[in-house]
DNA sequence: CTGCCCATGTAAATGGTTACATGATTGA
DNA sequence: TCAATCATGTAACCATTTACATGGGCAG
C-alpha cells in the first residue's frame, strides 16, 4: 500500500499540521497523473497511520465550519518514510482494461470502433491540456532545493509524456485502421 | 471487472472447450503485457460466470490426471461480451507507484539513488528481452481474419512502445542526474 | 434558492493477493 | 531423486470503490 507513504510524503513536505481534506487537494494538485484516492480512503489511512503513531493527530475546533483534525508526522513516521522510499524501483504491473477491448475488438462493427477511437483521442487531449497548464507546471517552483526540484520536475514530466505518447499512440492506430480497412 | 471479459474473450476465441488451467496459460502467453491474473482469481471466477449463465461446463475424469472442468461460451455470454467490448474506451487510471518514490526521493542519498535506476534500467531491459522473442511476436500469427489480426498487433505492439518508452526515460533521467548532481 | 465548499465519516460491496492444501506424473 | 507440471480450490487478508449521511456558510 503506498498511498499511505504517499500521505507521509505530503504530510513530511508541508511541515506544518494539515488536515485530511487538505491532503486530498495537496494530493490532487500534484501527484493525480499517477496516484489517486478518494476521501473514504484517505480519512481511513490516515486514522490507521495515527493508531501506528506514524502521524501526531490534533483537533481544531471552528464554529462557523465543522472541526478538523491535523496531521504532522511523527520521527516514526520520517524513519518508515525514509525505509520505503529507498526500497528498489519496481516494474509497474500493468492493467490496461482499454487494450484487453481492443484485442478482442473484432467483434464492433468499423463504424463503431472508429467512433471509439475518435471518442478517445478527444479525452486525452483533454487531459493533456490540464497537464501541461501553468498551474500544474507551477507546483514544482514550490520546491525548496535544486535536487528536490529535479524529482518534482522528473515525475511531473513523465505524467506528461505517457499521455503524450498516448495521444500519438491512438491517432496512429485510427489513421492505419482507416487505410486498412476503409472508412 | 474486466477480468470477467478478458477470460470470456479467451474462451470465446479459442471455440473448443478449455480447463482454468489452460486459460490461464493463454492468459499469460496473450494478454500478459496488460493484464494479468492469479489461479484464484481466475477459478473463482469461472465459477461465477458459469452460475451467471455465460458459460457452460463440463467435468472430464482423467486417470492419471486431476480431473479437470471444461469451459465454453453459451449465447448469453457471446452477447454480454459483444457488449462490454463496444464500449467507450475509458482513459486507464494510472497508478505508479515509483513515481511516488521518485517524487519523494530527496529523502534518498545520490548514491543510493543513482543505484535504484540502474537496477531498474536492467529490469525494464528484462521484461523488453521477453516481449520482443519471437515466441510472443508469433502469436499474432494465429488470427484468423486480416483484422482480428490488426487488433492483436496493434495491442502487442502498445505494450513492446510501453516498456521501450520506459527504459529511455529511465536511461534519460540517469544520465541527467549524473550530470546535474555528480556520482 | 440553488449549488458548491467546508469536513469527516460509516457501511457494504467488489477486486485482488498470499498462503496453504492435495497428490500423481514426467523428465533431467 | 528432485523439480516441474497437471489441476483445482479454500481462507484470510488487504485495497479500493460506491453509496449514504450530516449541516452550516457563502456566492451568483
Amino acid at each position: 500500500m503506498s498511498l499511505k507513504y504517499a500521505l507521509l510524503g505530503i504530510i513530511d513536505t508541508r511541515g506544518r499540521p494539515i488536515s485530511g481534506y487538505d491532503i486530498k487537494k495537496a494530493f490532487d494538485s500534484t501527484m493525480q497523473f499517477y496516484w489517486n484516492a478518494t476521501y473514504t480512503q484517505i480519512y481511513s489511512t490516515l486514522s490507521r497511520m495515527h493508531e501506528e503513531g506514524l502521524l501526531n493527530m490534533e483537533v481544531i475546533s471552528q464554529e462557523s465550519h465543522p472541526n478538523k483534525k491535523v496531521y504532522q508526522i511523527t520521527s516514526a513516521g520520517r524513519d518508515e518514510l525514509a525505509e520505503w522510499v529507498a526500497k528498489p524501483l519496481e516494474l509497474q504491473r500493468i492493467r490496461n482494461e482499454m487494450l484487453v477491448q481492443i484485442t478482442l475488438a473484432d467483434r464492433v462493427d468499423s463504424e463503431r470502433f472508429v467512433r471509439m477511437l475518435e471518442e478517445y483521442i478527444l479525452k486525452v487531449r483533454e487531459t493533456l491540456a490540464v497537464l501541461q497548464s501553468n498551474e500544474v507546471q507551477s507546483i514544482v517552483e514550490r520546491a525548496r532545493t535544486e535536487r528536490e526540484r529535479f524529482f518534482w520536475e522528473v515525475s511531473l514530466n513523465k505524467g506528461v509524456m505517457t499521455y503524450e505518447r498516448e495521444l500519438e499512440w491512438a491517432e496512429r492506430v485510427l489513421k492505419t485502421y482507416r487505410a486498412r480497412f476503409g472508412d
